[in-house]
DNA sequence: TGCACGATCTCG
DNA sequence: GAGATCGTGCAT
């Protein structure tokens, strides 16, 4: 299957983090060996409105790369060990992520940063010209579910119970 | 310059 | 239920 386009990461993140599942995620390793995994669940961040969103604290050397056009990489380190990756989606200067919880069997977005092996340097890495981390194309998937987000408990009542976690359907 | 806390996970 | 562990944002 062919990459993701810049047209796909242009849409808003809710939108991106519905269509993300069942896609391909592809991490080429330094020895040139490739892992491909299927994203089985996603979380929408939306704006600066949001205030479940990093963007919320306005522009910062952290929340900088969600200004940029669709198709970036932005990756944290949270509690001090576990690198969160997340898509950049949207245009430009609107700061929108979709953040990957789980990819095939492994759920937790800790735990998906571990196996992927997300580190600081991943951080603006570009997913259409990227020779270690892409997105490739797959059928639409039909059978998901929807929830709210997790751990953001401080974002108050409006922004904590958005339905913007997507999950696939798992048999 | 200091400090509280986080889009988490594991162990007990 | 608590500890690991550190960058970030905001107060001082």
């Amino acid at each position: 299957m062919k990459k993701l386009g810049i047209e796909f990461y242009r849409q808003d993140a809710v939108i991106v983090a519905e269509k993300l599942l069942g896609k391909i995620l592809v991490r080429r390793w330094d020895d040139g060996s490739e892992t491909r995994y299927r994203i089985t669940e996603t979380e929408a961040y939306l704006g600066e409105e949001d205030k479940a969103c990093h963007a919320s604290k306005g522009r910062t050397p952290r929340t900088e790369i969600m200004y940029s056009e669709g198709g970036k990489v932005y990756v944290y380190l949270i509690y001090g060990m576990y690198w969160m990756l997340n898509v950049v989606t949207g245009n430009e200067n609107q700061p929108q992520a979709v953040l990957i919880r789980g990819i095939d069997k492994i759920i937790g977005s800790g735990k998906v940063g571990r196996e992927l092996k997300m580190y600081k340097s991943f951080y603006g890495e570009d997913l259409l010209s990227s020779d270690r981390i892409w997105i490739e194309d797959a059928p639409e998937i039909r059978e998901f579910t929807t929830a709210a987000r997790i751990g953001i408990d401080y974002a108050g009542d409006e922004w904590r119970d958005k339905p913007w976690r997507f999950m696939l359907v798992l048999i």
